[in-house]
DNA sequence: TGTACATCAGTGAACGCGCGTTCACTGATGTAC
DNA sequence: TGTACATCAGTGAACGCGCGTTCACTGATGTAC
C-alpha cells in the first residue's frame, strides 16, 4: 500500500473517529505515520486531501450498491434501501462524507442523472422502470420516483443522526423500510401486499 | 432590548452569515457590540449560548407553524411542507439550529412525540387523523405517517442543501410538493384528486 | 437631600492551544555513462 | 563494475493566526440610612 493510499485510509478512518471537525493534516499524517509535511508530498493542501477522501468514500459506497445480486425489481430496491440505512448507521462519517460533504463531484438533479452520471441512481432508475412494466409498481416518471425514495431515506438517516429516534436499531430500519416502500409505490397504487 | 436578546439574535444572524464552523464568540460578541468577555455574563460559554440560540431558532419556527391559519386538515399539511421548504432554503442556518444542530432539548420519536411533547407535530398528527376521518387520507398510524413526511421533506432538505439538485427554486418547491403529497396518502389510497 | 456602599455589566490584557502552511533540508533510491 | 548525479519522499523547526477562556479590573447604577 502506497504512502497516498494509506493516507486515504487513514483520512477515512479519522472522520469516522471524530468528524469533519476533529479532521486535521496533523492528526491525519500522525495515523500514516508520517510528519504533517509528508502529506503535501500527495495532496495540494488539506482540503484537497478532504475531497480525496470522499471521493474515495463515494466509490467504496458505489462498489457496495453493485455487489446487490437480487433478481427482482422490487427486490433489489429494497436491498439498496437498506444498504443504505445501514451504512448511515454504521459509518456516518463515510455517509456524510458520500452524500452530505461538497466533494466537487455531485451530481445534481435531474440533468445528471438523466444523464446516466450516477451509476447507483442509474440502477435504481432501471429497477422502478422494471418494476413499473411488471406491474409492481404504478406508473410515473422513473427517474422521480426513485428520488422520492433516496430522499425519503435520506431525510430518515439524517433525522437518526440529529437524535430524533429513540427506537432499537431493528425497529428504526423496520420503519425506514415501510416509509421506503411507500415512496416508490405511491398513492396511484392498489396493491394487496399490504402485510408487514 | 436587553444584552442576552441581542447576543442571541447576532450569534443566529452569525450562524445565518457562516455557518456554526465560523461562529465564535469574538464574531458574536463584536457583532453585539461587547467585547469577548462581556458574553460570559450571559451565558457560561461557547456552547451555552450556541445551544441557546437554537432553541431561541426553534421557538421562532414553532410560531410560524403555529400561525397557519388554514382549517382543511390537508390544506394545513401542505402548508407546513411548503413552509418547512422555504425555511430550510432561506435560512439554512436557523433551519440547522432546528432541525440538524443537537441543542440538548431535541424531541424523540415515539415516546416524546407519543406523549405530545412536540407542539408542531402533535398540530400534524391532529391533522392527519382528521384528513383520516374525513376519508381524505388512508387509515394507518397517524404519528408513523407524520413521520414520513416530515424526514420525507427533511430528506429533500438535505440533499439540496449538499447541492444534489439543479432546479429553480419553483421547480424545486414543486417536486417537495409532489413528494409530501406521496408521502401523506400512502399507496392505500384510491383517489380521484391526482391533478396537483 | 446627601453620602456610603454594594451590585453587576462589561473591559482589556494575557494565557495556552491546535491549526495550516512556509521553508530549507536530508538521505535513500534509481539512472547515466 | 564503479562513480557521479538527479530525483523525490519525507523531515523538522518555525511562522502567524484565531480561538476559548483566565484574571483582575472599572465604572456606572441602584439602594440604605
Amino acid at each position: 500500500m502506497d504512502t497516498r493510499e494509506k493516507l486515504l485510509n487513514c483520512a477515512l478512518e479519522e472522520l469516522e473517529r471524530g468528524g469533519v471537525e476533529s479532521f486535521s493534516l496533523r492528526s491525519v499524517s500522525a495515523a500514516a505515520g508520517i510528519t504533517p509535511m509528508g502529506v503535501y508530498r500527495h495532496f495540494a493542501n488539506k482540503e484537497d486531501l478532504l475531497r480525496a477522501a470522499g471521493r474515495e468514500a463515494f466509490a467504496a459506497w458505489q462498489r457496495r450498491a453493485e455487489s446487490i445480486r437480487a433478481t427482482d425489481a422490487l427486490e433489489w430496491l429494497r436491498q439498496v434501501g437498506r444498504l443504505y440505512m445501514t451504512f448511515a448507521l454504521d459509518e456516518p462519517a463515510h455517509f456524510d462524507a458520500c452524500f452530505v460533504m461538497r466533494t466537487g463531484v455531485e451530481r445534481r438533479y435531474p440533468r445528471d442523472f438523466r444523464a446516466g452520471k450516477s451509476p447507483v441512481v442509474s440502477m435504481m432508475v432501471a429497477r422502478v422502470s422494471a418494476a413499473q412494466s411488471a406491474g409492481a409498481l404504478a406508473p410515473g416518471d422513473p427517474l422521480e420516483i426513485a428520488m422520492y425514495f433516496w430522499s425519503q431515506l435520506h431525510g430518515l438517516a439524517m433525522l437518526h443522526r440529529s437524535d430524533r429516534f429513540a427506537m432499537s436499531r431493528t425497529a428504526f430500519l423496520a420503519l425506514a423500510a415501510r416509509a421506503g416502500e411507500r415512496a416508490l409505490a405511491g398513492y396511484l397504487l392498489p396493491k394487496e401486499e399490504n402485510e408487514q
